[in-house]
DNA sequence: TTTTTTTGATTGAACGTTCAATTAAAATAA
DNA sequence: TTATTTTAATTGAACGTTCAATCAAAAAAA
């Protein structure tokens, strides 16, 4: 029952973030959405910052087992470059309302402690994939710059998807970012 | 008079956000921030909706100047490339407030359709000038990916020098952006 | 003086939190 | 089984706080 309720409430926010903003995601319009009362966050995430840190961790979560599930069934270095691509550009990881919800954590995580650890551990996850895979193919210098640069690239065409409204897909987003690791290997 | 009140109160608006986050920029805080008393806002903007709108009109219309400015003084469609990515990183553009008060209106915008309209202009811009100067060096189909992934990049790119704390520098963001449009040019 | 600018107190709405009351479920006893 | 007790889950209203908006009054400028 616990897992049940803290999931309605987490996925209750993700879309009320979505639809109405993140100033407007308030316990009231959570709790309408997931059908339930405003007085049952308190009862499982003791207060509003507790639901959205669990919420920021779910998101973080879900794109961490897509990685590791996608990761496993890789052989080469490039292909590992290829799985965190996918992961990061899966049909669950980039629709709409997760998207949105990435947008407006990235913004309050600056200023909130609780979310800014979060992204932390995140980011840190997503430039060491990378850096390792890319290592393994290419000299040092020129793997530390690809890793960053593909790692701004994947969160600038989440950035995008998300605001553009469909003129950029999330089908040419994978394209691009692949283009771009091919440029580096083609060198080779 | 009125256009220094206009000016020292979007000040504030920035420094607000980049300090407590958007959340927390609330009107007490923002002319306290700018030497002025509450009701001030509603003399010179009407609400604060309209003293948020102007906020990021302004910070779009820096970038349009500096963009612009910079476009001028180039030749070659390289280097009117070149110009767009130097603009974006220059030291106005790319100082931790304006940067942080730019991620604060990416995400507030997509509910709110009066900074929405902004974000799609100034969005854009900035295809449009990547665009046209690929056009110019690169078959058609190679342009339009490498001016949606460089536009891509630079907002990733932006986004990670908000959220890494100095760990990516503003001359990484630069160096990074550059060897990805060399990437392209290298094998013409 | 008249007009413009600025203040700061006031108002009403909306918010998060708290908690006593209610309901449903489970455990125990008859 | 049926009745009773206990536990847990959930509600919804009340409270105090904070906010944006409003406005009458004061200050400054013309």
């Amino acid at each position: 029952m616990e897992d049940l309720r803290r999931r309605q409430l987490i996925a209750a926010t993700i879309t009320s973030i979505h639809e109405q903003g993140f100033a407007n995601a308030t316990i009231s319009r959570i709790s309408r959405n997931a059908g339930l009362s405003g007085g049952i966050v308190a009862h499982y995430f003791d207060d509003k910052a507790g639901l959205l840190a669990a919420t920021m961790r779910s998101l973080a979560q879900d794109l961490r087992t897509e990685t590791v599930r996608r990761l496993k069934a890789a052989r080469t270095p490039k292909e590992r470059i290829d799985a965190v691509i996918l992961a990061n550009f899966s049909d669950e990881q980039s629709d709409p309302e997760t998207v949105s919800a990435w947008l407006a954590f990235w913004s309050e995580a600056r200023t909130v402690p609780g979310l800014w650890r979060i992204q932390k551990i995140n980011e840190r996850r997503l430039l060491s994939n990378l850096s390792h895979a890319f290592k393994q193919i290419l000299p040092a210098p020129e793997a530390g710059l690809a890793a960053a640069g593909l790692a701004a690239m994947i969160e600038g065409l989440w950035l995008r998807c998300a605001l553009t409204d469909g003129l950029l897909t999330i089908d040419d987003a994978r394209t691009i970012a692949r283009d771009y690791v091919a440029r580096f290997l083609e060198t080779e």
